[in-house]
DNA sequence: ATGAAAGCGCTAACAT
DNA sequence: ATGTTAGCGCTTTCAT
């Protein structure tokens, strides 16, 4: 048991060295066995072993530029439904040996703009990302200089980037038209930065429902902003949702990761939900119907726009230029939060 | 709009060849601006600027060995508890300008294995890993080629390995200590894969506390083991926990993860919790306590967890061999789902 | 079937 | 202060 701690990695060269052969043998070994005479290449792989070769992917990766790792830029990897998504990603990816490395920016741009950077220089193969702002300059000079880009739950603003989105406008109107039905004229919207594509846009579908059903979205919508969408956010949040001397009788969380630090508030103030106030959700994450107040929430297909943009980033790693924006429907789920009508 | 696709990426050498200078000069710009002559820098910085240099991230690491990726390999990272590990490590590992390769197992075995090699060929930094399997030969062979390991979430059976764990199995004995007290002797253990260490340990913290009260495990204790510690997992395991003359007063699961989908199969089922039966989990995860049937849990330092662990994987890396074992305290969180004492 | 040699883009030592 | 050059470990022609 040779005692070697320190000791340089053995390469192809020390491999061939050892098995009496050059180091263009051992390569062939490694990429294209079958043409290797079967006792010259039983000889290489027995060096292989006894040297405990690992192959150099960073030298492999700097010879023929294609990387084994893509990279995922997300808003938040503790919000479950992210984590959902990355499963998709990591699954489909994993089938092309591909690995993935996530970064989240926790809606910041400047996070974003460091984290695409690093990406880049890494040499990945392509990179996912839900942006933090609409801005596709950045991203598009990304990919032409020869790395893929798919926007990961936005819906891209410009034909020459891939996308894979969720309508988030007709989702907001989904939730705004069912809480109107049931009686609401008084309602907050709980949402994250405004800059963030998503809320944005599900901002945008609710004040299109309260107008498409004739109300004003000024007089029956106040609109809260939080620095980022975090349960802990939701969850400060709360006093001054409540404030006023008209508190809303139902309150729309831009995400189910805010609705829960709304949700722990709420019950540590002992505002009955929904007999005080109705709640909805936005993502149907896993625990939504097992809350004490069964939440209201717009399902999305968490899994498959995961699987579905790890699969636009590599059919575009290989066919090169063509573009595809693909879209899921989203589905209101309606549950004890916010099933029941008001006076 | 200069269409220019498949261009390649400028280099170093383009950048010297535009202002006119050597690569060297170029590369000293990169990395010891301070040597270079104010009006040289400016020109190459303006020559980087107007060819959209990216420097070569690969290369770069081809030359000087060190990664500026680390790989994580967990059980699930759709686990809200690896989750905020995950956190833990992204935020210090941030810091040292390294991003985070994130791989799960789903507690096979084969993919572990898989995983390593990819992460060892890819030249990572370090490798922080919850094993599937206490076998620790394949970890210390990463180790002595040059790649720092450290175990996560679960101590070290060697002392020339790293780790951050949380004492399982003195959590183990927290929970049924707590439900002997409250009155219960017919106990469920929806536990994971025994192969796993966490799940053998929190087993074993159990069946100490058992004993520690003059109690035979045997008859006390019914455990299933599923094949993944999953929500679906658990949501199947149900049936089989409830079946049989004499069902279990009280259900421990290996894992929030897990109790959120034996709670999700009780509700369906209409037994009540805690009125038929108690449930308890582990890990304390952020819905825990606005379940339905707010959660007896675990709490471990998650996020502090990840953080350490990412200290550790860093400082390994600089500094050389030392080996560190740190160990968490967990601590029981009593909810409703338990609280009560049962006849 | 195998070997020899030219780089991939960059850094660092050395030379000027 | 700037230029020159030798590799890092590998793949891939092109010879033999």
């Amino acid at each position: 048991m040779p005692r070697q701690s320190a000791r340089r990695r053995n390469g192809i060269r020390e491999v061939a060295a050892a098995a009496g052969v050059s180091i263009g043998t051992v390569s062939n070994v490694l990429n294209c066995p079958e043409v290797v005479a079967t006792s010259t290449r039983e000889r290489v792989e027995r060096a292989m072993r006894e040297l405990e070769f690992v192959p150099n992917g960073v030298a492999r990766q700097l010879r023929d530029g294609r990387g084994r790792t893509a990279g995922a830029i997300v808003l938040d990897l503790a919000n479950p439904f992210f984590t959902e998504v990355a499963r998709g990603i990591q699954d489909r990816l994993a089938q092309a040996d591909v690995t993935l490395t996530v970064c989240s920016t926790d809606g910041a741009p400047d996070r974003e703009d460091r984290y695409l950077q690093v990406l880049e220089e890494q040499g990945v193969r392509g990179i996912l990302i839900t942006p933090t702002r609409m801005r596709p300059g950045t991203l598009l000079d990304i990919q032409r200089r020869g790395v893929p880009v798919v926007l990961l739950d936005c819906p891209s603003p410009t034909p020459d980037l891939c996308s894979v989105a969720v309508d988030d406008t007709l989702g907001g109107e989904l939730v705004i038209t069912h809480l109107l039905d049931r009686g609401h004229r008084r309602i907050a919207f709980v949402n994250g930065p405004t800059r963030v594509p998503q809320c944005a846009a599900r901002s945008a579908g609710v004040r299109r429902g309260l107008r498409a059903a004739g109300l004003d979205p000024a007089e029956h919508l106040t609109e809260v902003e939080l620095p980022s969408a975090t349960a802990v956010a939701g969850e400060q949040a709360v006093p001054e949702v409540l404030a006023g001397p008209h508190p809303p009788t139902a309150i729309i969380c831009v995400s189910d990761w805010v609705a829960l630090g709304v949700l722990r508030a709420l019950g540590r103030r002992g505002v009955a939900v929904p007999g005080e106030v109705a709640v909805v959700g936005y993502d149907d994450v896993p625990y939504a119907a097992e809350l004490y107040a069964p939440l209201t929430s717009v399902w999305q297909p968490k899994y498959e726009l995961g699987r579905a943009a790890a699969e636009l980033l590599l059919s575009k790693a290989e066919a090169g230029h063509r573009c595809t924006q693909v879209t899921f429907e989203p589905a209101l789920i309606v549950r004890e939060s916010s099933a029941a009508a008001i006076a």
